[in-house]
DNA sequence: TAGGCCATCTGGTCCT
DNA sequence: AGGACCAGATGGCCTA
């Protein structure tokens, strides 16, 4: 539709109608110019990017500009409008209007362009805050605002050098964000916390589910809780039937993932740092080399003092922090994660810690 | 159907 | 002159 408009120039008066809109009153503003100009003459002559105030139009070079004089579109003898000021408009030659056009042209697609590699730059961001689903993507405002409480809070991370509280972390990564928005990334990371909990914490997980999230609605704890996923020895993994993924779908992303393996993704991008249990569930056998270089890319995390090389993991954080009975752990950024055949060890070991 | 989100077009401004 | 960046306008799509 907006191509008609492009491809029809005589539509574009009503466009710009309605762009130059006059909230100004000093009439300084260059909308309100455009207003004040807005006489069908002036849109035969600045359509497009015809605008006498342009640069392109001041070049004088154009060979079938020469001798060619403004015009004032009689505009001076419009009622009591004072006469126009500043340069006058030259007269749009055929010549002139096809190469505004194509300066147009081109200038949409470089601004597709960007626009495309902004989002693109957005998806990527996307992939590394802690809440990453394929199926309900963040919008893109969420998107900078959970990144923001995101680096917010490993900053808090690093300054104090203590584990914080589950709670208190989702609390912090969801500040400012929509309701929506705080219910997905609180399942994301309660529904990867739940995989440290044991089979009793399970069964009677409105506990911790009610509890951990309490001070927002979370419509989904008690489907989830009680889904077939949670059972004892269930070992289909809960996040790909909800679609939601912390980060593991972006890291392991399913075999099949079409989106991890798209050639677009350039590497697992994933936190390696984030409040669920998701690197413990990686599974031995998928070992590509996209995965091994997600590990190594958690290793970038993981350089810590103390941090070990091997799957236990380290205690920078101590053990305080728990409230309502559930370890947040799994907040565990220096965790050494790095190899992937230790992971099972450090499954193990977080489960214990969540058992204690 | 209203509102949110998004892609696109567009013109203005600044910079090289 | 041309490109990058920006913000406003607009219409489409989706969801509650």
């Amino acid at each position: 539709m907006l191509t008609r408009l492009f491809s029809d120039p005589s539509l574009l008066p009503d466009v710009q109608k309605y762009s130059g809109w006059a909230e100004d009153s000093d009439g300084e503003s260059s909308k309100v110019k455009d207003e004040d100009q807005d006489t069908q003459d002036d849109m035969e002559g600045s359509e497009l990017i015809g605008d006498s105030r342009t640069q392109s139009e001041h070049g004088g070079d154009d060979d079938e500009d020469d001798g060619v004089e403004e015009e004032d579109d009689g505009e001076d003898t419009e009622g009591d409008r004072p006469k126009k000021r500043g340069p006058k408009k030259r007269k749009m030659t055929q010549a002139r209007i096809e190469r505004s056009r194509m300066r147009r042209v081109k200038a949409n697609a470089r601004e597709r362009t960007r626009m495309h590699d902004l989002n693109s730059a957005l998806d990527n961001l996307r992939k590394v805050v802690p809440c990453y689903s394929k199926t309900q993507k963040l919008s893109k405002i969420e998107t900078l605002r959970l990144a923001k409480n995101y680096i917010w809070a490993l900053s808090e991370i690093l300054r104090s050098g203590k584990r914080p509280d589950l709670v208190a972390y989702v609390q912090t990564l969801c500040k400012g964000l929509s309701q929506p928005t705080t219910n997905l990334v609180a399942g994301c990371l309660q529904l990867n916390s739940r995989n440290f909990l044991t089979e009793q914490q399970c069964q009677d997980g409105g506990r911790y589910a009610s509890g951990s999230f309490s001070m927002h609605s979370y419509p989904y704890q008690c489907a989830r809780l009680s889904s077939p996923h949670c059972q004892p020895g269930s070992n289909s993994h809960p996040l790909r039937t909800h679609g939601y993924c912390s980060t593991y779908d972006s890291l392991y992303g399913g075999s099949g993932s079409p989106e991890y393996n798209s050639p677009e993704y350039e590497g697992p991008l994933s936190p390696p740092l984030c409040v669920n249990g998701n690197f413990s569930l990686k599974h031995q056998g998928s070992a590509s080399p996209e995965n091994e270089k997600g590990y190594h890319y958690s290793m970038h995390y993981s350089g810590l003092p103390g941090s070990r090389p091997t799957g236990a993991h380290n205690l920078v954080f101590g053990s305080s922090g728990s409230r309502s009975g559930i370890h947040s752990e799994n907040v565990l950024p220096y965790h050494d994660m790095h190899l992937h055949h230790e992971r099972a060890p450090v499954y193990d070991e977080l489960n214990a810690f969540f058992h204690n």
